[in-house]
DNA sequence: CTGAAAGCGCTTACAG
DNA sequence: CTGAAAGCGCTTACAG
């Protein structure tokens, strides 16, 4: 009963070679279209699907592609893989998933994704450290980077978003529009090239606004919203006085709310709240929030494509760059619903 | 450069055979020490990990399992293939994961998931079809559901929690403690065992209650936030009256949420929301939303032992019923803070 | 257009 | 405790 159906069985009722039925299946080579209806009516009456491994390890090609996340909890890393779900499917590859908060440190070491498994790896951020992008690298393994940047002497692919300027251009809306002056920021975590250019933006738009940074305007929110509702909550501890937040993402956005609203502060009228991502629960919040808009279904897309392109020999441009837009909602104090 | 590190090169360099070498890397029989040792340092030298198809091929085993999923969109899923993973962790066992959302009708009738990738899968409510899920179980291919119970002539083992009882104790608590007289209903999908069971606890409160039950107030929700918001919308445009929306599940309830504050109706004043799942957002929507808490990453770990021990021909319980339980926040009407 | 046969990289009885 | 060899189920030059 668990006897598997191979090739062979394939072949003997239709009274062919195997050679012929894996070409007709594959379909990598002229068969007569007598054999072909033949097999075709043979692969049907027994119910055949070739064997993955054996195909694997014939052809030298996993046919699957490795994916190193941080976590699955955010409805970002939906997005995300949502893109790169898209890609890998229109190339017939496999998709196998590895988020660091689940794969203890133990199995890591043994080389889950890897060469011996896939046939190239995507990496978001800095989900896999440098040592082991380094020893893939150097073994010309096709490895792509999502939102984070080659290390300088590899020229790894990867794909990233315009952060500092979509976030210069959200502090500016709420130094310019509504009058802001002690804004707040969320950073998100520490090695995070994403945090890093976004920071940069806030800064610049203080700057250019002629606004001292402020230290105590700083707090960590970690792109998590559990994180940001207590940062914010040691902000108002701590009672430093700040008329808007900007949060570092979205999901940190509907932490910050949460925290203002336990104080009994209202938004936008007491403090204004801004995002990043514009995720879908973001118009949802209440009151919908204002933020920048990111790609990121387009990111996973991107970066798929480009691992696929590099799996083919083919060349690729070392670094995308995808655009980000401002969404105006009613978070920042704007009142006509533009969207 | 892209030649592959062997089992043979191993051996070579410990001066040792191939079988050897197997059996100290799998623990598969004893080796002696001074062979164990020239043995490892040859597997560091070289950055041996062994060829996963290869493996596969010779042991007759894939170490996979495959889950079918509805879709990634929702944070539900996210918390479910958290209990997935952690169990199959635990076991050494990949996970290769389908969402029907992303899979096309020509892949998924390309088998993309079966005997020939994996070693049992695990099938969310009806993300499989009865014809392949029979044909599967016909060919004793271990086999496990979630939220879903077995066609009654095969026996498939199946994880599912308490529903009904649920959402009667929800239902009641609108009735007896808030005075909802006219609760309108978000239905789930259609076939979606979840849905049904639900739809009868709330039959049952009302009947319970002598309240009888109007069609009016029935609308689809799909647990779904945008369809929910939809929903909602048809009713309140129908003028239906009604004091209090279950609204199927948390995601529902976040929807309906957004109706009916776009019509300018307080929660819970006007009009009470409850919800179903308690998923994170739960506490954190505007009112905090009153619920019935499922044990969504138990389902997943569950389903997933159960199958692992199917995969080792261990006895399983055929049926596995989770308990649910009401949590109150101020979405319904209490004033208490009760989390 | 087709077939015989080697080979992909492992594991595992079998014999010692 | 160890090794030689068969076998897992495919694909693909090679020869025709």
């Amino acid at each position: 009963m668990k006897t598997r159906v191979r090739i062979e069985d394939v072949a003997k009722r239709a009274g062919i070679s195997t050679a012929t039925v894996s070409r007709y299946i594959n379909r990598s080579d002229y068969v007569s279209s007598k054999n072909a209806e033949r097999i075709q009516a043979a692969i049907e009456d027994l119910n055949y699907v070739p064997h993955a491994a054996a195909q694997t390890l014939a052809r030298q090609k996993t046919m699957t592609l490795g994916l190193f996340f941080p976590s699955l909890t955010s409805a970002y890393f939906s997005s995300l893989l949502r893109g790169v779900e898209m890609r890998a499917n229109q190339a017939n590859y496999t998709l196998l998933i590895h988020s660091s908060e689940m794969v203890t440190k133990e199995i890591r070491k043994k080389r889950a994704l890897g060469e011996h498994n896939t046939d190239g790896i995507i990496v978001f951020s800095d989900s896999l450290d440098d040592e082991e992008l380094i020893r893939l690298a150097n073994r010309n393994f096709p490895v792509v980077l999502m939102h984070r940047s080659s290390p300088s002497f590899l020229n790894i692919p990867t794909v990233i978003i315009e952060n500092k300027n979509g976030v210069y251009n959200l502090v500016s809306h709420l130094i310019e529009v509504h009058d802001c002056r002690r804004i707040a920021i969320l950073r998100g975590p520490e090695k995070h090239e994403n945090a890093y250019w976004r920071e940069a933006g806030y800064r610049k738009a203080l700057s250019e606004h002629n606004m001292a940074f402020d230290p105590d305007l700083v707090e960590c929110g970690e792109f998590n919203t559990e994180q940001a509702r207590l940062a914010v909550k040691r902000l108002l501890e701590k009672n430093i006085k700040f008329d808007a937040v900007f949060s570092g993402d979205d999901d940190a956005a509907s932490g910050s709310m949460m925290a203002l609203r336990e104080a009994g502060l209202r938004i936008p009228e007491d403090v204004a709240v801004v995002g990043f991502d514009d995720q879908i629960i973001a118009s949802h919040l209440s009151p919908p929030l204002t933020t920048i808009r990111a790609p990121i279904e387009q990111v996973g897309f991107q970066a798929t494509d480009k691992l696929i392109q590099l799996i083919d020999g083919k060349p690729v441009e070392l670094q995308t760059l995808l655009p980000t837009e401002l969404i105006i909602r009613h978070s920042c104090g704007c009142k006509e619903n533009f969207h």
